[in-house]
DNA sequence: TTTAATTATTGTAATATTGCAATATATCAA
DNA sequence: TTGATATATTGCAATATTACAATAATTAAA
C-alpha cells in the first residue's frame, strides 16, 4: 500500500501539516515572499515573476489559498491576492511555543 | 512533464521549501512534537506512539535527519533522537521576520 | 455583441512520496 | 561466537504532486 495515513493522527497534526506542505514547495516559498515584499495586493505579475507557466502558477495560488496562506480578491478582470495575516499568525505562535518549550529542554544529543 | 523545477529557484527559497517539506506530513509533525513533549532525547518508542510500522518511522526519522530538525545519537542498541535547536531557531525567525513586514502591510484583500 | 485580457480548469505525462514486508546492519549480553 | 534487541535499507505497490498545453470562464472595453 502507500500514502498518507492521514486518519491515523490527530485533527491538529495535520492541520498544522497542511498549511506547512503549503510552503513545501520553492514556488509557493517565492509566491508569499513576493506578496510580503511588494507591500501591496499585487495580482497576476506574480506570473511574470517566477519561472513557471501561468496554469502552474494559478495551481500554487489554489493551494496556498486552500491552506489559508493568501486571499484573493476580484478586481476587473485581474485578482489580487495577499497574505492571510491570521494563518502568518497562526505560525509564528506555534513555532513560537515550540521554541519556548524547546528552552527548557536539555538537548542531550 | 512535471515535477519540481527546484532548479529555477533560488538557494534560499529551495532551502526554506526544504525544511517546511519535512514537516510537512502529520506523522513528522507528531514526531516533533513527541521529541518536544518528552523533554528529553528519546529514541525508538516513538514506533510504539505512533500508528505506523517501524521501517515507515525510520523513514519520516531519516528526512527530519537530512533537514536539520533532528539529530539522533546511537546509545547501545538504540538510537536517541532529539530536535536540532538551531533549525528550530531558524523557522522562528523567519516567520518572525515574515510577520514583522506583514505588520507594515496594509493587507488590502 | 465582439474582442482582448486575465485567471481557472482539465487532461495527461513525469516524478515524488508513503507505507510495509522482508532483509540487512549494528551493538550488547551471554 | 551466538542470540537478542534496535534501527536502517531495499523493493515494490499505491497514491500524490508537479508541470504544461489546450481550453474554458470571467470581466472590461470597444
Amino acid at each position: 500500500m502507500g500514502a498518507s495515513k492521514s486518519d491515523k493522527f490527530s485533527k491538529k497534526h495535520n492541520q498544522m501539516a497542511n498549511v506547512l506542505k503549503a510552503l513545501a514547495h520553492p514556488a509557493r516559498v517565492a509566491i508569499v515572499e513576493y506578496l510580503l515584499s511588494v507591500d501591496a495586493c499585487i495580482c497576476g505579475d506574480i506570473v511574470n515573476e517566477l519561472p513557471l507557466a501561468q496554469p502552474t502558477i494559478s495551481r500554487h495560488l489554489k493551494e496556498l489559498k486552500q491552506a489559508g496562506l493568501i486571499q484573493g480578491e476580484i478586481q476587473g478582470t485581474a485578482i489580487c491576492y495577499c497574505l492571510n495575516p491570521k494563518t502568518v499568525q497562526m505560525l509564528i505562535e506555534y513555532f513560537d511555543r515550540m521554541h519556548k518549550r524547546l528552552l527548557n529542554l536539555k538537548t542531550c544529543c
